[in-house]
DNA sequence: TTACAATCACCCCGAAAGGGGGATATTTTA
DNA sequence: TAAAATATCCCCCTTTCGGGGTGATTGTAA
């Protein structure tokens, strides 16, 4: 076990001079120590168990393997360092795939080199930073559409339709009639001009009406 | 139309000496003026539209109507306002339901001063700004339990069972047999130990594996 | 190489649920 | 006051659901 008090750092990114320059921007902070750096997936699964690093910086755009697909693999081969997603594209479902799949942050390239060292040690602190763009978007996500044109009650229905719950069930749920359940759900299929639960949901989630 | 160029500032919090000394320490940056402070959401109802603040500071706890009831209803009166929420409790929940009904931005109240003056000018400038308490709940909430009991292809059912869809609907959109939807369904249901829709989403959205 | 998990497919059955149609009454809110 | 929201009831037919059981193929890990 190394017990150095330095955040050992390991950069996975496939442009030379990206990789080098953040490697020397990061190397030169007193406290970290990059401990290799990669142009691939394929070549850090090679020898990242010996590097051992506690912060793992990773580009999205890699050859090969991406960075997405990368990121289950490189927490199974090292499953106690932190990825930070580093990437140009700040696409909606980009970051949430990489948070589902364990990212511990997510950093837009236009970051500061500041920025940047500081998030590594925040996300060695157990902290989840995340850039501006990048908070936004998570906000933006989880906004309501404030002009639904579902009623309070129609919501909460769909909200439990959502959940997979039969008419009986949202009826016993709310206290209410089976039958007033079912125009409920009548309702929303007038409003939302659909004809089934699936379609009912796909466009209350496109809305963020739910 | 006031057209100056400070940050115009309204708090809403009931705890005298909590609002005072924002008020103080935000009011004494230059860039922001303090216009109205309030105890309750009923008192600033009545004022606010005159106050005409670009930023709220909007308290949780509240007496009568809470920060989270009160916060659609003032977009309602101010819509170009943007909304900080600031509290000492970080519930996942509460989070979730501030952002949803259109908090820009969610802050505890250990925050430091600084922090919070640098939070308005993020939130003015469009940004989101999130403590690291909140990013890294956020975060959580968004990331997979690395080991689920189910398969990809099980996962990948149960999703769509979600998405309110039917077993054909699934078998069509996955181009494999109603009765292999079937017995993935059945499966499910063993893993998880549940034998219904409903009950399979709970326990799986539970314990993150969809 | 054996064994297990995953994926796929098929059968039977009865009960439950879904969706289309329509009507009506009370309360809340604009 | 009129419209919207909320609530309840009826008919009908089709689809879906969940329980039961069986078995083939593939891939992978022990």
């Amino acid at each position: 076990m190394i017990t150095e008090d330095v955040i050992r750092v390991v950069i996975i990114e496939d442009d030379e001079i990206i990789r080098n320059g953040y490697a020397f921007l990061i190397g030169k902070e007193s406290g970290f120590r990059i401990v290799n750096t990669y142009a691939s997936f394929e070549d850090a699964a090679l020898n990242i168990k010996e590097d051992d690093p506690e912060v793992i910086l990773l580009d999205i755009e890699l050859p090969g393997t991406n960075g997405i697909d990368a990121l289950p693999k490189l927490k199974k081969i090292v499953p106690t360092a932190f990825v930070l997603i580093l990437t140009v594209y700040d696409s909606e479902k980009l970051i949430f795939d990489a948070l589902a799949s364990g990212a511990s942050g997510y950093l837009t390239k236009n970051s500061s080199a500041s920025k940047i060292v500081e998030s590594i040690r925040e996300v060695k602190d157990g902290g989840g930073p995340m850039s501006i763009n990048i908070a936004r978007m998570v906000i933006k996500s989880f906004m309501r559409n404030q002009n639904s044109p579902l009623s309070k009650r129609e919501t909460q229905v769909l909200e439990l339709v959502g959940n997979g719950k039969s008419r009986s069930q949202i009826a016993k749920e709310l206290f209410i009639d089976l039958e007033t359940v079912r125009s409920h759900i009548k309702n929303i299929y007038l409003k939302l001009d659909v004809n089934s639960r699936a379609d009912a949901l796909k466009t209350a989630r496109l809305n963020k009406l739910i």
